[in-house]
DNA sequence: CTAAAACCTGACATTGATGTGAGGGGCAAG
DNA sequence: CTTGCCCCTCACATCAATGTCAGGTTTTAG
């Protein structure tokens, strides 16, 4: 497919998606005219490199993890490994810091709940 | 306290203090020689608005919360309370694909480790 | 064949939080 | 008084991902 298509498809710009082939994180054929194609298993993969955007990774880190994506255990250095287990770490310690944020904003929301219903049922300010 | 004390202890540089109070995220008073002083409370408050910004919150959103902390039900409009339902929401799909990603890249570690584990008792490339 | 739509490269703009540096006061200790 | 450290404002720099525009080629539909 063209790069439009995978764009529609995952919901990226086209613009993003050159970025991320600049940066490495994603590879195309290109026809005789220099048009990028894609293989089916690039919407997965740009789904992927999303998810890893959105978890905060910079584009650095996610270029270390690809590989391991790619061939599996295969050249999987430790430092790679180390990497990814640092990562997970720092991401595991960030999920929990979210969820203490939004369990702080339930309690502002219930307690501004509990006032609004106060005010419904007829008492003053 | 003034600023450097309160950036010790918050761990915030001082450049983003100043950044908060031009943001209306921070108030401080000023001594005669324009000097900010804080008081002891702003070190949660700096705590809270640095998860805010950790929780992907922009500053223009967060500005919009901070009055109901610190009035907690006291004029929280409708306005402000479906803006944090909504960030709440938010929050809540960015934490469950956190933790998808985190799994994925469980999968991959162990993927790893199990190679490497089949490395190390001898079998060959 | 032609027009529209999609693609190409390259470059500059933007956004948000923060760094950094210049140039200048304020204040305590020696 | 001077040295050193903290503070002030203003302004420009940075980084990363993405937007956007320009000028030009390719593909597709009629």
């Amino acid at each position: 497919m063209r790069i439009g298509e995978l764009a529609r498809r995952t919901g990226v710009s086209v613009r993003s998606l050159r970025y991320y082939e600049e940066q490495g994180l994603l590879t195309s054929t290109r026809s005789a005219s220099g048009q990028r194609h894609y293989t089916e298993d690039k919407v997965d993969r740009v789904a992927f490199i999303q998810r890893l955007y959105a978890a905060g990774l910079p584009s650095r880190t996610i270029i270390e993890l690809l590989p391991c994506v790619d061939a599996p255990s295969e050249g999987n250095s430790d430092a790679a490994m180390e990497h990814m287990e640092r990562e997970r770490d720092r991401l595991t310690g960030h999920i929990a810091e979210l969820v203490r944020t939004r369990d702080a904003l339930d309690g502002l929301i219930a307690t501004g709940r509990a006032y609004q219903q106060r005010l419904r049922s007829g008492a003053s300010v």
